[in-house]
DNA sequence: CTCATAATTTAGGTGAACCTCATTTCGGGA
DNA sequence: TCCCGAAATGAGGTTCACCTAAATTATGAG
């Protein structure tokens, strides 16, 4: 029996499976097993086990040996997760002065233990923000989720104005040195030059009070962008 | 293992342990297993067995057949959770508009997940402040705790003038009839009648903007006061 | 001082969620 | 088509924290 009810809450595993789940069927169709298991530093047998179990309570389809895929209350939970993090982590820099590295591992154990109530009190507090710190749209109460149609960095046509939207909040180092570059969601630039084989992006800033900067190819992969039209007038 | 760590944490049945234990001590000496077992709701046979493991990490004396006693290094984790649990508890009600009689369930839940850091960033946002929304006092990031000398309402002498300082938390019901006659810590009053046989007692309040109240003797033995002098000029 | 009763502990068992090692299944190249 | 390696599952084991039922220990009344 879970300790308490705070609305409608699965174990704390539970939801990190959800979470992983709905995480990597957002990016790239079905979870296999393996991924999951890689994804959160589980054994694969571990997770043959708890997929089990989270289909016997409804929460997703298994096809043996196929993969996996959330039922809508499973969607529902997941999305659940989804917001509670993101609105964690917005609070947490907004109101309680964390910086946009630090909230992740933060918000990755509040996401369990706070209630409804909570959540909805800071969403108010912020004003319903649409979008966390690192530019993830965060899910309604009712589980809507804008998906926002992104591009990396590296698939920017050369000379197209852009904005950075998004970045993954996985990973402070990388969070660190983006922010020592001067971008952030939000931030517009040009490409100014790129070179081949998968070579370094060049960007300039719109309002240039840095110098232009060069971003390796694995770095400019995570940055997700929209093509802007250029301002006119 | 325990999932994460932040900070020095032990699991949430340690520390629930812990808090108890360190509660039953604060206000009646030794602790005894029933009464722990009645204080968590768990069936004593746990409760010895879960006595063993924390008297083994060190966290308590266990003296069988009579009852626990927590080490300094019990000591100082039992008064982390108290620590963080009314830091919460003062956060959620002046930040986030909870009411004092609804913020000990999200505390409870919450001081198991959150970090130091986190702590100690609401207490900086408050003021540091000394007291939590029921009059408690808090312990400091080092593991102090003020003890304060009150007494409850049934002890006040008659015609003395006190001031209610401290409640209990666990009770909203009782939390919510409280407010509703206008008590709060901090309010002073006058005791203008006892009735006899452990009756109820009547106060009026200092700036009488309410009638005066009566007050039985199982509510006045739960309000936690001190007798003030009364204001000179 | 003895003994009943209440408190405590021991014994044995459950479920959740993890592990390792062994086996089964799938899918693609020879 | 066959077969090999990767992926997935099965089998069996661990730890944590709980349970009930049965023994044990302490205590206070006579």
């Amino acid at each position: 029996m879970i300790a308490d009810t705070h609305g409608e809450a699965y174990s704390r595993s539970r939801e990190d499976y959800l979470k992983a789940i709905f995480w990597l069927e957002s990016s790239g169709g079905a979870a296999q097993t393996s991924a999951i298991a890689e994804l959160l530093d589980i054994a694969p047998p571990s997770v043959s086990g708890m997929v089990k179990r989270l289909s016997e309570s409804g929460l997703l389809e298994h096809v043996p040996y196929r993969g996996v895929q959330l039922t809508r209350t499973g969607r529902r939970a997941a999305l659940r997760m989804v917001r509670r993090h993101r609105i964690l982590e917005t609070y947490l820099t907004s109101k309680l002065g964390y910086d946009w590295d630090s909230v992740h591992d933060e918000a990755e154990r509040l996401e369990h233990a706070v209630s409804d109530e909570l959540i909805e009190r800071m969403a108010i507090a912020l004003g319903n923000p649409r979008y966390d710190p690192h530019g993830a749209p965060i899910p309604t109460a009712d589980g809507k989720i804008e998906k926002p149609d992104l591009m990396p960095l590296t698939e920017i046509p050369l000379a197209a104005t852009a904005e950075l939207r998004m970045v993954s909040d996985k990973n402070p180092e990388l969070l660190r040195y983006i922010a020592s570059l001067g971008l952030r969601p939000g931030v517009g630039f040009e490409v100014v030059a790129r070179q081949p084989f998968r070579g370094p992006v060049t960007i300039r800033f719109l309002d240039s009070h840095h110098a232009d900067q060069v971003i390796g190819n694995e770095l400019a992969e995570s940055l997700h962008c929209e093509v802007v039209e250029k301002e006119v007038g």
